[in-house]
DNA sequence: AGTACGTCCTGATCGC
DNA sequence: TGCGATCAGGACGTAC
């Protein structure tokens, strides 16, 4: 039914990412040591060269794991000696000083990493088998625990690394996150105003909707009864409100289902344990009214709906 | 500004 | 049976 992805992963969206979120501060990331830094391919590294990402990395203790859209963010604490390894004059913990000028906000160094469409991450004993995909390996020294690694598993090498301490200078603008109290229809609908293309190409712009993907968009799409190839700009208020209601459906339930493992006996689920409504398969009897489902392309996409029950 | 498309990547799967 | 072509898509760069 998914897409084949790789063994053990599939396309990180938000629900996945937030769930990895989850699941690496259960596994006790936050408060531990970098001791050591492989990066497996070099293209991953978006910023800074290689040598200042390691050595800013080195000795550095993650504070927390946060997320925007489908970034995961790891501010760290730069050890013993603050100020010495990062520019900021302000120590750890400080989120922002109150610079002069607005926009550039230096932070502490942060760690920021993305997915791609075939990424995970596992901390793992050092003496477990890597997965064979994994790219990148991050030294864990944590209390208590023995020697572990952070692993960042990536079978298409479409993940990426950076090291900053401006996070403006690494990500995107980014639009709303479904999962908070942002995502209005007014947001959406002042966003999607003037917009003529197609309304799944523009629910993927992580401008209008932070950490929406193929699948979750065919999803709510089909779950709120609208065509994917609708310009956006033709959606009605009752239509635009229906599709944020189905966009925070389709991403809670399937947070929840991650969650109920990760609580259960599945301290590691993996990605892609949300069933989806509409088959990714054309000509498959569609679950409500049983007719064809059409698979197209929108935006080179692939993009699967009911042409009867999405108008 | 808004829209569309090519590019990067690998391995499962399809067709011959 | 084996081998080559095709397909999958997030984000970015570029062109129109």
């Amino acid at each position: 039914m998914l897409p084949y992805v790789f063994p053990g992963i599939t396309m990180p969206e938000l629900p996945e990412v937030e769930n990895t979120r989850r699941y690496l501060i259960q596994a006790g990331l936050p408060g531990s040591t970098f001791t050591g830094v492989s990066v497996g391919w070099a293209n991953a590294l978006k910023t800074p060269p290689l040598e200042d990402f390691v050595l800013g990395l080195l000795e550095t203790k993650v504070q927390e794991v946060n997320r925007r859209g489908k970034y995961l963010l790891f501010p760290l604490d730069p050890g013993l000696d603050p100020g010495v390894k990062s520019g900021a004059g302000t120590g750890p913990g400080t989120s922002a000083d109150t610079g002069a000028s607005r926009g550039a906000q230096p932070c502490a160094p942060t760690l920021i990493l993305h997915l791609g469409m075939t990424g995970g991450l596992r901390v793992q004993p050092t003496d477990q088998a890597p997965h064979p995909m994994v790219r990148h390996t991050f030294s864990l020294y944590s209390d208590g625990e023995g020697d572990r690694e952070l692993r960042f598993i990536d079978g298409r090498k479409f993940g990426k690394l950076w090291l900053t301490d401006n996070l403006e200078d690494v990500l995107p603008p980014l639009g709303p996150d479904p999962l908070s109290q942002d995502f209005t229809p007014d947001v959406l609908g002042r966003t999607l105003n003037h917009r003529t293309a197609p309304i799944k190409a523009l629910l993927l712009e992580q401008s209008i909707v932070a950490g929406m993907g193929n699948l979750y968009a065919d999803e709510s799409l089909f779950l709120s009864g609208i065509n994917p190839m609708r310009p956006a700009s033709g959606l009605s208020q009752d239509e635009l409100e229906r599709l944020r209601g189905c966009i925070v459906t389709a991403f809670s339930n399937s947070l929840e289902a991650y969650d109920a493992a990760r609580k259960a006996e599945w301290p590691d689920p993996p990605m892609g344990l949300h069933t989806w409504s509409i088959p990714r398969k054309d000509g498959d009897p569609c679950p409500r009214c049983s007719g064809p489902i059409s698979g197209t392309r929108i935006r080179a996409r692939g993009t699967y709906f009911c042409p009867r029950c999405q108008r």
